[in-house]
RNA sequence: GCCGGAGUGGCGGAACUGGCAGACGCGCCGGACUCAAAAUCCGGUGGGAGCAAUCCCUUGAGGGUUCGAGUCCCUCCUCCGGCACCA
């Protein structure tokens, strides 16, 4: 028995005043960045799910310190966000007063984990040491062309009063409050990440994540390959006798189309525009003109959910009056709006192609429209062409199908055709092979108090200024009353000592700008601050940037896979092109964790099932719940909290120390037990590679298994016995670890002059191994043989067996199968 | 609907490139210690038949490949996560 609050306070303290955990940022030879997801300071304080991502990051971090590495582990606060201000807002507590208070609660509850951070290089996002260089990165995306305000469709969530980006809507709900996200048509600015797409999406077949977070990234981007299409407007038939022809064409409206089957053009028999669509109103007939206005109306007023529940409402749309010309067949087709086609994706219009696309199959059902099919079904599917009857369309687009009705391209197959219809039409400049991305550009604006203030003035004059380098920071002023509005307005313009400035480039009066920066644009950097913080000069340092960076293994929630890792990938590959930074991804090898579960459901406080570490690691310390965590299922799945399993580990950290109690006492040395000699090098090396591949659960149950072996039977270990498992408990029990390696006459820190334990392949094998032997792959016996033993050796031993010949009798042996030292099959029929 | 991931004892979970399924732990049962309980220590523990040696069954369901399948292939079911009228 060990007593783990003397020894956690004991060791705690050492590492403290001996700054164990501060490594050479200016000369370590080994560097390795161990980097876990920093966590927004909640009220509530440190909960299980972060001790649990922080843990198995620490069990890694202190791994690779005992392999050799000179580990850099440090910790911050994500404390800017609405997270925080909805938070300060429900609490009626200002947030300059509420986030530093729960800074050091956090802060102190961290302390008493017994993780490894260097605590002398803390990041926190709202200090304007460290903000002034987020505005810095704003104004190099400025100046680079890569931010702009704009006016464009944004999703706007009624309850925080605020924008919010593609990537904080969750199925049409706010990711912060869960209410239903409104779409507003407002101005904003917007980070050209879209300008990205292509590199963010090839750099992932090179980088080393886990495969699940790839998969995410290279879905939330969405390449799809196709073409865009011009379809002309035509003129209403009243009109047209006003103009020769050749004016016509030339003054003709162009409504441009995304497609991925241009093969389909031929089967085009009518358009849609999404209700927002900014042609909508200029095309459309004065008499119709009532009817799409109430529509547009209708829809408008629907949210994002509502609009999305398709089954409910139908296919709805109306016609406008107005037709295009289909550029492949010169027949007019009707436009319609409708809001099945959204402004958001493409070109917010589409060529309907009934026949091929079960959404516009729908649509022409519904309002009777011509169904035209273009792509005949080989025989296999023949049956399956688009059919009222059947109530579906026919979308298959493998290399069997061939175009029909389309003209010179009938008969091709149909991906061939459509390339070929694309380079015919292109050559009038009606199409051009076009790649499309569901990703949208960042919107970063945020109507709300709690951010960095973007570092832009308008001037009636000169425009828009960015604020001089050497004015930053724009400090976020102190405001009373920081409420946002219904109105989008930002609290930050109720303060006029703050927007009311002379324009930095010709003086005159001026505005700045009132909105504040998106938390995720703090968070794109601060592992670029980690090595240099305390740099006033610069965001980051080159010599310490060249030894730190790019992290070595981050380690984080899966939640996070395309929002803060997309935005921290785009962001480092801005700075790499403007020449700050010589890599232009951030994090060699991503891995993500599991959740934490109880009872079969996620943890959260309306369920009242959250676990307080507190209570656990008061009554069996810090070490005995590290282990306990990382023991009850694989750290890349997460696992069912079960209060009661803690026993487990807790007995084995006591026995554990028992044992090493017991060596010392005895004083015994070298390896008198063969059988525990082998088990410790079995061990070594299960250990190594385990928690190489972060397989912390199996890494426990190894050295369980281990201990077993030494103590089988009562034995009393030698000191050579326990001293590597002493060093090999030391990521998953530090505090512990360090008392045995000082017990065992080692000098402290354990972290700083153990050598991890190696293991020797001849020291595994035995003389003679346990062979089964399978009659018809049926388990009739294991016969003892020499190491090496040969197939006529095992093989008489085998028919030797009783078990085994009463299963021979009656039959024939046709065929053996050996496998050396593994296994002997005996057919017989 | 699409894209991921997963279904193994009472429970959490092991099983490297196909080769003794159930490691390790929780729980439970029995025993030791104790006046008793907790803690601790020792033994047992997938299901079924049998006094027993032993035999049969068993990795969500069904089929296949193979000397041999939890692992590979096909079909299906269930659960979890993500995306979702994405043209």
């Amino acid at each position: 028995m060990y007593d783990p609050k003397r020894i956690e306070q004991k060791w705690q303290g050492y590492w403290i005043d001996n700054r164990t955990n501060e490594p050479d940022l200016d000369g370590a030879e080994r560097p390795f960045y161990n980097l876990m997801m920093f966590p927004y300071p909640s009220a509530e304080g440190l909960h299980v799910g972060n001790l649990y991502a922080f843990t198995g990051a620490d069990f890694h971090g202190r791994y690779q310190r005992l392999r050799g590495h000179d580990v850099f582990q440090p910790i911050g606060f994500d404390a800017f966000g609405i997270h925080s201000e909805n938070y300060a807002l429900k609490v009626d507590v200002h947030p300059t007063k509420l986030i530093p208070s729960n800074i050091a609660n956090f802060t102190r509850q961290l302390r008493g984990t017994g993780i490894m951070y260097d605590w002398s290089h803390t990041v926190d996002t709202t200090d304007p040491g460290y903000y002034r260089w987020t505005q810095w990165i704003f104004l190099e995306l400025y100046d680079a062309g890569l931010a702009e305000k704009k006016e464009a469709p944004v999703n706007w969530c009624p309850s925080c009063k605020t924008v919010l980006a593609n990537e904080q809507v969750i199925a049409g709900e706010c990711e912060r409050c869960y209410s239903q996200v409104e779409q507003r048509m407002l101005s904003q600015w917007f980070f050209k990440i879209t300008d990205y797409a292509e590199r963010l999406l090839e750099n992932l077949d090179h980088i080393d994540w886990s495969d699940t977070t790839l998969t995410a990234q290279r879905n939330w981007i969405g390449r799809s390959e196709g073409a865009l299409l011009r379809f002309p407007v035509a003129r209403p038939k009243v009109a047209d006798d006003r103009y020769e022809p050749a004016q016509l064409e030339r003054e003709r409206r162009m409504i441009e189309v995304f497609t991925t089957r241009p093969d389909t053009v031929y089967g085009a028999t009518f358009m849609v525009l999404a209700p927002e669509h900014p042609l909508v109103d200029e095309i459309t007939a004065p008499e119709r003109a009532d009817a799409v206005a109430a529509y547009r109306r209708e829809t408008a007023a629907l949210d994002l959910k509502e609009r999305q529940k398709a089954d409910d409402r139908g296919k709805s749309g109306v016609f406008t009056g107005a037709h295009a010309t289909n550029p492949a067949t010169g027949e007019e087709i009707p436009i319609f709006v409708a809001d099945y086609v959204l402004m958001g994706y493409g070109t917010g219009a589409i060529m309907a192609v009934p026949a091929h696309d079960q959404r516009d199959f729908e649509f022409a059902t519904e309002h009777g429209l011509e169904i035209r099919t273009v792509v005949a079904p080989t025989d296999e599917h023949a049956g399956e062409a688009a059919d009222p009857e059947l109530g579906a369309a026919f979308t298959a687009h493998t290399e069997n199908e061939r175009l029909v009705d389309s003209g010179e391209f009938s008969g091709l197959a149909a991906a061939e055709g459509g390339r070929r219809i694309v380079e015919w039409l292109a050559e009038r400049r009606l199409a051009e092979p076009r790649v499309n991305y569901r990703l949208h550009d960042w919107c970063i604006s945020r109507q709300r108090y709690w951010g960095p203030p973007i570092p832009i003035i308008y001037c009636d004059d000169c425009g828009t200024v960015p604020v001089p380098r050497e004015d930053l920071p724009v400090e976020l002023p102190y405001v009373e009353d920081f409420k946002p509005g219904d109105d989008g307005i930002a609290p930050l313009a109720k303060d006029r000592t703050f927007y009311e400035v002379d324009c930095p480039s010709c003086g005159a009066a001026a505005r700045r700008e009132t909105d504040v920066s998106d938390t995720f644009l703090d968070s794109s950097w601060y592992f670029l601050r980690y090595p240099s913080v305390g740099d006033d000069e610069r965001p980051f340092g080159p010599a310490r940037t060249e030894r730190w960076l790019p992290v070595d293994t981050y380690i984080g929630g899966e939640e996070h896979a395309v929002l803060h890792l997309l935005y921290s990938r785009f962001i480092t590959m801005v700075l790499h092109d403007l020449g700050h930074l010589a890599f232009e991804e951030p994090y060699d090898r991503f891995r993500k964790h599991g959740l934490l579960i109880r009872d079969g459901a996620k943890m959260s406080k309306s369920r009242g099932n959250v676990v307080i570490p507190d209570e656990y690691v008061e009554r069996f310390g810090a070490d005995t719940f590290r282990a306990y965590l990382m023991f009850l299922g694989p750290y890349d799945e997460g696992g069912d909290f079960r209060g009661e399993a803690i026993m487990g580990p807790h007995r084995f950290l006591n026995r554990a120390f028992d044992a090493v109690e017991a060596a010392v006492e005895s004083g015994v040395t070298g390896f008198p037990d063969p059988g525990v000699e082998r088990a410790l090098h079995a061990t070594i090396k299960q250990v190594t590679e385990d928690f190489a591949r972060l397989s912390f659960n199996t890494v426990i149950a190894a050295l369980m298994e281990l201990l077993n072996a030494i103590r089988a039977g009562g034995r009393t270990p030698t000191v050579d016995e326990v001293r590597p498992l002493a060093i090999m408990l030391g990521p998953i029990a530090p505090h512990l670890a360090e008392e045995m390696w000082e017990l065992l006459g080692g000098e402290p820190s354990l972290f700083d002059h153990a050598e991890w334990p190696t293991w020797d392949e001849a020291k595994l094998v035995t003389d003679t191994v346990e062979v089964p032997v399978q009659v018809n792959g049926k388990l009739r016996a294991t016969i003892r043989a020499a190491r090496g033993a040969t197939e006529d050796v095992v093989k008489a031993a085998a028919l030797a067996d009783e078990g085994v010949q009463r299963h021979l009798e009656g039959g024939e042996l046709v065929k053996t199968i050996h496998v050396p030292d593994r296994l002997l099959n005996l057919v017989v029929k």
